[in-house]
DNA sequence: TTACAATGTGTACAGCGTTCACATTAGGTC
DNA sequence: GACCTAATGTGAACGCTGTACACATTGTAA
């Protein structure tokens, strides 16, 4: 584990990067998200980056990647093995609460043209796909669990961005929570009992 | 109606403005929409736009009101006046393909934090919502169409992110309608059933 | 006609992403 | 331990961007 002792070499500034952009972007939002800055909060010449990341979207991409890793965490941790719907509805809110609150991590996840270009990302997105559909298959075994974690996962993720675009009531948490579990109460209801 | 025949004053150079900002969302994605490429395609020297925008984001967000109110029109012309579940439907099915038909319009409506500055902006969004309550009290006289149109807005709002995102299977339209129209359906049959 | 307000021009500055030649250093080989 | 090579960091440079400012031009109203 090298140190920045010589001030020449890092010694790891691919970390570095990533710790510093993600400061970045949790300070100014994605806007203050540059190259040049994550740099200088390295304290590192411009060009430096450059030896580990091809470009800016692929240190995107690589903040985009641990974003999806936490979100997962955050799911996980908000119903470790979630079996009925209300079980599940709390993972919803866990969803939504993410998003708003980290919003700007939340749009660089979603918000940009995802490249398929970033393995990284693409297997990201994967992952917590696959995550959706597990749980819905263990809440519902009998349905086909494609189609209902896609409605689910589609209901949320719009949730979700409605509310970070200011375009529902988000004064307290408590009314987002309420309005996420009906929301998915309400679509479960009906797979439930077919 | 003045012309461009005095090469000085343009004439209507905002409108110029508006129309060479879609030009250029279409051909190279937000990425491409930059003021200054804005006052070359318009024939003007780059601080030109400064006398009818006040900035980026202000030329930013007129585009996106012109979404919106686009968006409108062909949801509108999906169904004029919807009044069963399966004619909502039909008007969901509009929105997500004005999404995948446009997606760089549809990440600057949506994807961009919502700048509360820009009247025009909030108006837009403001009316679009209240026409989807409108046509969920429409179809669903009894319920609360508050709380219903922000589910189906939602359900649908993250059908199309999710596809714009690669995350969901959108190789054909006809794909994408059916499900789309499976998960209204779906969404639907619970609250017209109480 | 004349003054004023509106509109367009040109210059300038700082910041950005990115390329390229060069400097420094870590780690394996003799 | 000395030496070579690959990895890593530096600095200058280019063209692009948004934006501020002083100035030029023109439509319009008195």
């Amino acid at each position: 584990m090298p140190q920045a002792s010589s001030s020449y070499h890092h010694g790891d500034l691919r970390a570095a990067c990533l710790r510093a952009a993600r400061e970045l972007l949790e300070e100014d939002g994605s806007a203050g998200l540059s190259l040049r800055a994550v740099a200088r909060r390295a304290g590192v010449s411009a060009t430096a980056p450059y030896r580990h990341y091809a470009d800016r979207d692929a240190l995107v991409s690589a903040v985009a990647a641990e974003g999806y890793r936490e979100l997962a965490e955050h799911l996980a941790a908000a119903h470790p093995e979630p079996r009925t719907p209300d079980e599940l509805a709390s993972v919803a809110v866990a969803y939504v609460r993410f998003a708003l609150d980290r919003p700007a991590m939340f749009r660089v996840m979603f918000a940009e043209p995802c490249d398929p270009n970033s393995e990284e990302r693409v297997a990201a997105t994967a992952a917590i796909s696959e995550y959706v559909r597990g749980i819905v298959h263990a809440v519902f075994p009998g349905v086909d669990p494609d189609a209902l974690s896609t409605t689910v996962w589609a209901l949320v993720h719009g949730l979700a961005f409605l509310h970070l675009d200011g375009k529902l009531d988000s004064s307290t948490p408590e009314v987002v929570d309420a309005q996420v579990r009906a929301a998915v109460r309400a679509l479960f209801s009906v797979s439930a009992a077919p």
